[in-house]
DNA sequence: CGATGTCTTGACCCCCATCAATCAGAGTGG
DNA sequence: CCACTCTGATTGATGGGGGTCAAGACATCG
């Protein structure tokens, strides 16, 4: 059931000419536990890269895309609608997430895909994913800590919107971005405290299941507390230790698991 | 971080005498893409089956258990809880369904379990696990089947917290465990309108993110709109129509994905 | 330079949380 | 059989957190 809300045009234009497995976000994209020596197979299976621009739509709710998309560079938000029109944001893709492999009973997506910022993306046809995921028992592990980090995520989310106050849910989103957006170059901006922030006080609105103007309250309440500061698409946390300590926020569900990773280490070999 | 309140123990009593693959709705469990002729391996890969009173926990969020476990019968809670002590029932645990498998980065459980009934459950060791997930790839589907539609609930769940208001959240709560019963046993149940309904008002509470107070005002009002009735441990759902659009409701978050089942059939053989 | 999108602030008020009291049913023990 | 207890359901009164409406400030961009 698409929404009735698609002003938005799909607008990606195919640049098969690029290597898409330049990805600089090696270390928490989907094939990033795949050998060098077999990336070969992961290469002869890539389909098109696909720069989708600011503000255009990759799928909608209710598509049956025949591919799935590993994001390369750019943030997207990933989002549902109520008839009403009104928007929740699920989750926010980043760098290194893997979009539109989740699907309903009927094989639609069950969320719309919408490029925050100008996006590059890699599109991986289904049945060659099946494929990989037959013959590389890493794409199967990596596909799970990634499901898992997101479902983690989202949990969290829902723990906030339901139990929180608006000032901690504002804090535990900025927290997530902020630590989501470090990782990505940890060796550069490790700890640096401020990142680039893409997102309107509307996107953190519909994130949170807030209204805008009370975001934006919150906001320069957290700046008058001299917590955080933001100008312009950038995002400084000043108080790191205090922020964490309102959002009752844990790093460690961004993070993958070790256990699974060293149980699953002992019984997966390497590709036949 | 464990969490402060813990005032209910731990009570299992292992019971590993009892066969605990004659799982009675196998259509949904984890093991139900298994043909018949290989359930020898699985049976040797069985361990204790376990009994858990009602209210008693499974395990605490942040514990490291060494087992997973499929819920046989009975209904169990998911949740979290903040410092407060404020709860957020993430999801509920029907028959059929996959627990403990979740972790963060620190090989925590990232949410606590507690039995709402009694409820039987079949633990497995992770690591036996981890080797019929390599020997047997409908092990692997059936896993992301359930990890999949876990998060389509909890992603819908996140939308009405964040955008819907009290009456919604309730009718689709409410709808979402009646189809959730009603599909244990299709053969004999498919059709009834009224369906055992184990929770509390408080527990419903802790689910939608709103007051038991406040909960009781809306289902009261629901059973005045002639749209439901529900007395003791019982819901029955009057007019399924109305109610399904209220909350916005589609079943189809509850099945599986058909898409991927197709598609991974004609890469995955049976077990090798 | 309008035009559009985003941020900011104020005024008003409603949905729902909180507090408090009562009531019904299920055990439980004598 | 009947007090006693405990959990859960119910209803009323009150107030606050945050939604909604409106208007203005500010920035960016064709």
């Amino acid at each position: 059931m698409s929404k009735s809300i698609q002003s938005r045009q799909i607008h990606v234009r195919p640049e098969p000419q690029t290597n898409c497995c330049d990805c600089p976000v090696r270390a928490s994209a989907l094939f990033s536990a795949i050998p060098d020596c077999d990336l070969d197979f992961t290469q002869t299976h890539r389909e098109t890269q696909l720069v989708a621009p600011a503000k255009s739509n990759l799928f909608f709710e209710g598509d049956q895309p025949q591919r799935v998309y590993t994001i390369f560079s750019g943030w997207m938000i990933l989002y549902q609608t109520l008839i009403s029109g009104r928007r929740q944001i699920l989750r926010f893709g980043l760098p290194g997430d893997f979009i539109g492999f989740q699907r309903n009973g009927n094989g639609d997506v069950v969320y719309s895909a919408e490029a925050l910022t100008e996006a590059t993306l890699c599109a991986f046809p289904v049945p060659r994913l099946m494929e990989l995921m037959g013959k590389q028992r890493e794409v199967v592990q990596q596909l799970f800590h990634l499901e898992m980090r997101d479902m983690n995520i989202c949990q969290h989310h829902l723990l906030g919107a339901g139990r929180k106050t608006a000032e901690e849910k504002v804090a535990f989103l900025l927290l997530e971005l902020f630590y989501r957006s470090r990782m990505q170059i940890p060796e550069v901006a490790g700890d640096a405290m401020t990142v680039d922030f893409p997102l309107t006080q509307d996107d953190i609105a519909d994130a949170v299941g807030l209204s805008k103007i009370h975001v934006n309250r919150v906001l320069r309440n957290l700046v008058k507390q001299n917590l955080i500061s933001c100008e312009r698409r950038r995002l400084t946390v000043i108080d790191e230790v205090k922020l964490t300590e309102i959002a009752e926020f844990d790093p460690g569900i961004l993070t993958t698991q070790p256990l699974f990773n060293n149980m699953a280490r002992s019984v997966f070999g390497s590709a036949p």
